[in-house]
RNA sequence: GCGGGGGUGGCGGAACUGGUAGACGCAAGGGACUUAAAAUCCCUUGGACCGCAAGGUCCGUGAGGGUUCGAUUCCCUCCCUCCGCACCA
């Protein structure tokens, strides 16, 4: 005889003791299996912060709902889950204890592993992985080598963003509003620092190229990182600077407004800038102006919508398509980093040209009318044009649009579109300019000046350069002896033993790299380490690969949508071109759910709006923090954590386990055999409807939908027919058997949401297994379908009658049926029309 | 400014491909059980109006227009809100 239900719900009793029968079975653990269907799960692994939340919660619920429903469906389910455990917080919450991060993360990962197994959520536990051990970040050390051996990593100097509060580097991703995300009124300065950077920019084109296999992705991911790479096609021109002997190459994506250009403008770091000042007739003064300006585009960065500030340097440039000289400005709108850091002006057609040239005083001069204006046909040099040129000091604003070229030499006449192609190909022909891409996407610094992260494994040798580590001595091992100070600089570098090294090649004197990687480096590749997590003679297991491989789902955070969903993407094919895998992208399907909010505001503990998942726990059990995270939104919304919401929820679980608890023992024994709808009483007729429907609807939402939250209503619907219908059960109208077969559905439906409870009352109906070693159930299609249904009779579109109609019923009876329900409505009226929409409504149409 | 979500009862939300708006849950009110309370169970619950009642009428999915027999759903204009990017040439 099987465990017998208490009468009371007790949720610490019943998830202790299936916590530790599954975990004795083995019932989560999976391994590479060719002759079955494999299916792989994915949650964005946590950042070990001490205690999880409910974020987490909801994550890795919804996670857990889809591996159990695959693995019901029979596929041989992948669900591992790890830790991103290199980062700064355990640093900074080590140099405040005086402790080691390596404690902190550790103890960390113990705490939350346990209250993430107090939720009972079906991970593969020996796969587990942390990113902070020598095992896993040596192939860091690794991928970096590859990388630099293919060109893909180098060093140069930069700017890098720094917050004077905390005196280290902040990433990009660290500074939010110009300011350092956790002193929010500290503004980042910038440093120029010698950094490592990896080349994604060398993979843009596939990046994009590439986004067409991401069918499964949200729109919304695709645009972001669509915008993140920012791909403009344009023209790059060079202007001549006759009194240097120089030339000045600038980027346009408009070179049909170019006759239209009445001046240069520079970056003040622009390396041109240096030489003009030498031969400045006034140095000094134009080197402080350049400073001036130079200081106001570092303030840009911090103030939005900044004045527009520049200075003439005296110099000229020659535009190569009219030989007509412009002054060349400094500008502090024009950005280094982006183009070629120098732009040609054209105040009439460019906003920002025009705003600067208004303040200064420069010429604006049109070029450009629309296509559709009644100037000259050809736009021949006078007429539209010189009365424009006339009107422009009255200028409101640059005309940006494309439109048809005036004054503009041989090209007048044309439209934008064909003058652009043209432009560029005669620049091409002539040699002074040719048609370029430009991308905004910026190679991705990795150096940080921080302990707790993967060394960078490069040496230093004053004969032989930079000199990688060779593989064979890798890892290069994180010390542990080291004093954290938090105060700017690489904590490695004050340790002796770790910086003194000899050359690999010459063995001679050399000292290491003391900056450690960027943790988006930890992430971009861990979901393949999952696949075989102990390999020690490579990063990845290809056959584990070749097996598991792509993530069939991954479910996470929109907020990794253009850093570790890009970066990610990167490194895959970065494997693929080393020959590590033979796919371009890793996941096939992208899940990205809402936050958890509360009292209006996302969780935090310094708003003091958290809510405590394992208080929860130990107050209503994880089945019910699990069920209500998915009931009370669909997941790709918002939540906002409701006290009675989820009081709600332990009132739903609470009376299903009644309900079942009081069948359970007359109902263990009980064969459920083959139902035919023609051998069905009314009332089980009715029962069975109902389950079908409900496992219909479960069925094909857990395929594609994934509303959640409609699934538990319809569980709690079929909840409210089964206690509905529960006198007749009791009174024998309903048979044992037929009951045991709905409440046996409605056990295997509530086991996606509520895993505990559902394999305690499957005991309780007298089964040995887990539900999830059960297949998930078939509906009957018969057995849903209604007989009869009730049809809305509307006349001209308003509802004035419904009616009782067989689902078979011909439409001339469902026509006249119509017609007598609602023949007061009709008082005389001609009928023009009778719209009959099947099993859904008539509309009867009057004049 | 550009891009992308979103706006439905007192609240969270449902309505999947243009076909009964408000499923399910919460909250609220009333009732049963109880000495009482908790728990549980039953009933009511979008708004306005008519009716003793049975029942009925009108309005209603951010606003205004349009297409359609029919619009929360499609189209246009606008408002509000959240998120991302933001002087990218």
């Amino acid at each position: 005889m099987l465990g017998l239900m208490d009468s009371n719900y007790d949720p610490q009793q019943i998830e202790a003791k299936w916590q530790a029968r599954w975990e004795a079975e083995k019932l989560f653990e999976s391994e590479a299996d060719p002759s079955r269907q494999k299916y792989y799960v994915l949650e964005m692994l946590p950042y070990p912060s001490g205690d999880i939340h409910m974020g987490h919660v909801r994550n890795y619920a919804i996670g857990d709902a889809l591996a159990r429903y695959q693995r019901m469906k029979g596929y041989n389910v992948l669900h591992p889950i790890g830790w991103d455990a290199f980062g700064l917080p355990a640093e900074n919450a080590a140099i405040k204890s005086q402790r080691h991060p390596s404690e902190f993360t550790f103890s960390y990962i113990a705490r939350m592993r346990e209250q993430l197994k107090r939720l009972g959520i079906s991970y593969d536990w020996r796969r587990e992985v942390a990113t902070c051990v020598p095992e896993y970040y040596r192939w860091n050390q690794w991928f970096f080598i590859k990388m630099y051996e293919r060109g893909l990593a180098y060093r140069k100097r930069s700017r890098v963003n720094w917050c004077p509060q905390c005196e280290t580097v902040l990433a990009n991703e660290q500074v939010v509003d110009g300011c350092c995300w956790r002193h929010e009124e500290t503004p980042v300065i910038e440093r120029e620092l010698e950094q490592w950077f990896l080349k994604i920019t060398a993979y843009a084109e596939r990046l994009l190229d590439d986004m067409k296999e991401l069918v499964r992705w949200p729109e919304r991911v695709l645009t972001m990182q669509r915008n993140w790479i920012g791909k403009s096609l344009g023209t790059e021109i060079d202007f001549s600077v006759e009194a240097l002997g120089e030339r000045v190459r600038v980027f346009t994506t408009r070179v049909d407004t170019i006759y239209g250009c009445t001046a240069v403008f520079l970056a003040p770091d622009h390396p041109l800038v240096e030489k003009l000042i030498v031969r400045s007739p006034w140095p000094e003064k134009l080197r402080a102006e350049a400073e001036r300006i130079r200081a106001s585009v570092v303030r840009a960065r911090v103030e939005v919508n900044l004045e527009k500030q520049g200075a003439d340097t005296g110099f000229k440039a020659r535009n190569p398509y009219n030989g007509e000289e412009v002054p060349i400005w400094l500008a502090n709108f024009v950005l280094m980093e982006y183009g070629t850091g120098a732009v040609m002006a054209v105040p009439a057609h460019d906003q920002r040209d025009f705003e600067f040239c208004r303040a200064y005083g420069l010429p604006v001069r049109t070029v450009i009318v629309p296509k559709d204006s009644a100037g000259p046909a050809g736009g021949r040099a006078g007429g539209g044009a010189a009365a424009a040129n006339a009107a422009s000091p009255a200028l409101a604003a640059a005309f940006t649009e494309y439109g048809r070229l005036v004054e503009s030499g041989p090209y007048s006449g044309l439209v934008s579109e064909e003058a652009i192609a043209r432009m560029t190909r005669d620049a091409e022909q002539k040699g002074f300019g040719k048609g370029t891409v430009q991308y905004r996407l910026k190679d991705w610094g990795i150096s940080r000046q921080r302990y707790w992260g993967t060394p960078i494994p490069i040496i230093y040798c004053p004969a032989d350069g930079i000199v990688p580590v060779p593989e064979a001595d890798l890892p290069v091992l994180l010390p542990s002896n080291v004093t954290l100070t938090g105060k700017g600089q690489s904590p490695l570098a004050l340790v002796p033993e770790f910086v003194h090294t000899s050359c690999p090649k010459c063995g001679g004197a050399a000292r290491r790299e003391t900056d450690t990687m960027d943790t988006f480096v930890d992430s971009s590749w861990y979901f393949y380490r999952y696949t075989d997590p102990k390999i020690s003679t490579a990063p990845i297991n290809r056959d584990a690969v070749r097996y598991w491989f792509p993530v069939d789902q991954y479910i996470g955070g929109i907020e990794h949508a253009i850093l570790h969903l890009i970066y990610m993407r990167f490194f895959t094919k970065v494997m693929q071109d080393i020959g590590l895998v033979d796919f371009s992208e890793p996941v096939n399907r992208l899940f990205t759910q809402g936050m958890v909010i509360h009292g209006g505001a996302k969780m935090s503990k310094s708003k003091g709006n958290v809510v405590d998942p394992v208080e929860m726990c130990a107050k209503y059990g994880a089945d019910t923090v699990r069920l209500y995270m998915l009931f009370a939104a669909p997941p790709e919304k918002d939540l906002e954590w409701s006290d009675a919401g989820i009081e709600g929820g332990w009132r739903f679980l609470n009376r299903v386990y009644r309900l079942v608890a009081k069948q359970a023992k007359r109902l263990q024994g009980v064969e459920v055999g083959e139902v035919s709808r023609a051998d069905l009483a009314p009332e089980e007729r009715r029962l069975l409807r109902k389950v079908h429907q409900t496992l219909r609807h479960v069925s094909e939402d857990m395929e594609e939908r994934w509303h959640f939250n409609t699934d538990i209503a319809m569980a709690m619907e079929l909840v409210n027919e089964l206690s509905d219908l529960e006198p007749a059960a009791e009174a024998g109208r309903i048979r044992a058997s037929v009951l045991k077969d709905a409440l046996s559905r409605l056990v295997l439906i509530l086991s996606l949401f509520a895993p505990h409870l559902a394999d305690e009352m499957w005991e309780a109906l007298g089964n040995p297994a887990s539900t999830l070693e059960t297949s998930w159930p078939a509906h009957d299609a018969a057995l849903a379908a209604v007989e009869e249904l009730e049809l809305p009779v509307q006349v001209n579109g308003k509802v004035r009658a419904r009616i009782q109609v067989a689902v078979e019923a011909l439409e001339d009876e469902v026509r006249r049926r119509a017609l007598d329900a609602v023949a007061r409505h009709l008082n005389g009226r001609n009928v023009a029309k009778i719209i009959i929409v099947p099993k859904k409504l008539v509309n009867i149409v009057v004049k």
